[in-house]
DNA sequence: CGGCGGCAAATGTGATCACAATTTTGGGTC
DNA sequence: GACCCAAAATTGTGATCACATTTGCCGCCG
């Protein structure tokens, strides 16, 4: 088994030679690793909708794995609680509520400036040559329009900067938490547009260039608090 | 199968009354949450040393289950950093190092005086009266030199105040940090024993009863910063 | 006596089967 | 046409088997 190969998003898959290529032997991915990761990006970036649910063979027969891969990747993501377990033990994207968003708000802002601060003295020129061009890739898909491509360059650019910090634990709470918000953000900017946004990494780009801590502190905290604040009016107006 | 206890459920009804322990609505049990909460358990109270290595068959011997619920809940367990899976494939308790530690007592001070604060309004007489019960159990261990009870008991005296906050997300993220320095904590205990602790809860609990929001704050984060200190000192001196 | 190679045991991973519980569906009754 | 109940399909859970990789042990050769 084991095909997965290139299989898209949501998209149906063209049907593929059934034999395990052995092309890629060179990452040691196991088969639920691949899986994880796939769903993870799925989630991550709003490939699936809040509130809709998962079943095991259906992701299967959709990646061409057996169960017993997508099993141990969904119980992961459970337990990272990117997915929700029902009393039914039913699976499903979990739907946002005003509380869950509180609270996501409230960890990010406690932990976020802090891995930014972190990070600071380890950056590099380079380092931050490619944070400024990531950021110019969000300038680019914001005025685009384009939602994924939007929300994968804003974490690629928030999390480039937090893994400088090597503090690997606090980076595990922190991707943790971007899991949780994740399908809600996307359904956010769906609906509103990505033309509206505007974020601070300017502000903290120039400190990160002056070598300011409390300058770069204080724009991720206000970059969280807008955005969050901004998709938070957005929704949770109607339901939470 | 399914022995584990000597209960052996027949998955049809739901046996009720099994572990009056830890009080959670438990009713549904599958084979793997019950091997997760007993791992958990062995995790948080210490019973499984740091670097010790753990097998999925040998776990499944040992708890009289196949193989299969004893992966989801490594897996689980893995996910939320409690376990460690290596390069090797092999898993094991997280060894602990000085800069993990400092993170984890950083993340400790983030978010707990919080929950606590939320907490607080939500406090009745009847619930500080349990907690102050807990507080007395702690002395009592502590006397008896009791480790891994003066653990069970100090957990309980936290999050019965955290879980009061009923902010679940916040309080996920701390379980979560509780997992990854239990073991830790353990060999620490079992290295000085328990009698020379001396932690703030008296102070907590006078500011419960006070209602006085900014001083429980400040215990629970001197409570915090006391006791990590304690434990950080006794080991991290010789490797990490 | 010590390093080295190879063979057996142990281990993680994936697939498949069986079963219970839940959901869905279809038909029949009022 | 609405409601209800039974049968069928779907789904999660657990057990077992097969296989590749790793670990550990033991003897061999230097």
């Amino acid at each position: 088994m084991k095909r997965l190969a290139g299989v898209s998003a949501s998209a149906k898959t063209s049907q593929a030679s059934e034999e395990p290529r052995d092309s890629e032997r060179i990452v040691g991915l196991t088969t639920h690793e691949e899986v994880y990761r796939r769903l993870r990006q799925q989630i991550l970036y709003g490939g699936i909708k809040p509130g809709s649910a998962v079943t095991l063979r259906g992701l299967a027969d959709e990646l061409g794995v057996s169960s017993m891969p997508v099993r141990e990747a969904v119980r992961r993501l459970i337990a990272e609680r990117a997915l929700l377990l029902q009393d039914n033990r039913r699976v499903m994207v979990p739907p946002m509520t005003r509380d869950t968003f509180e609270q996501i708000l409230f960890a990010r802002r406690a932990l976020e400036p802090e891995l930014a601060a972190r990070a600071l003295p380890k950056l590099t020129k380079k380092d931050i040559a490619a944070i400024e061009a990531t950021d110019m890739a969000i300038d680019r898909a914001m005025r685009a329009g384009d939602t994924e491509g939007y929300m994968r360059a804003n974490h690629q650019f928030h999390f480039s900067i937090y893994r400088k910090s090597e503090a690997w634990t606090l980076v595990a709470l922190v991707e943790s938490i971007w899991l949780q918000f994740g399908p809600f953000m996307r359904t956010a900017y769906g609906r509103i547009g990505t033309s509206t946004i505007e974020d601070h990494h300017e502000f903290a780009l120039a400190a990160m260039n002056k070598g300011d801590v409390q300058g770069l502190r204080s724009a991720i905290d206000a970059d969280i608090g807008q955005g969050m604040g901004f998709i938070g009016e957005a929704i949770l107006t109607r339901a939470g």
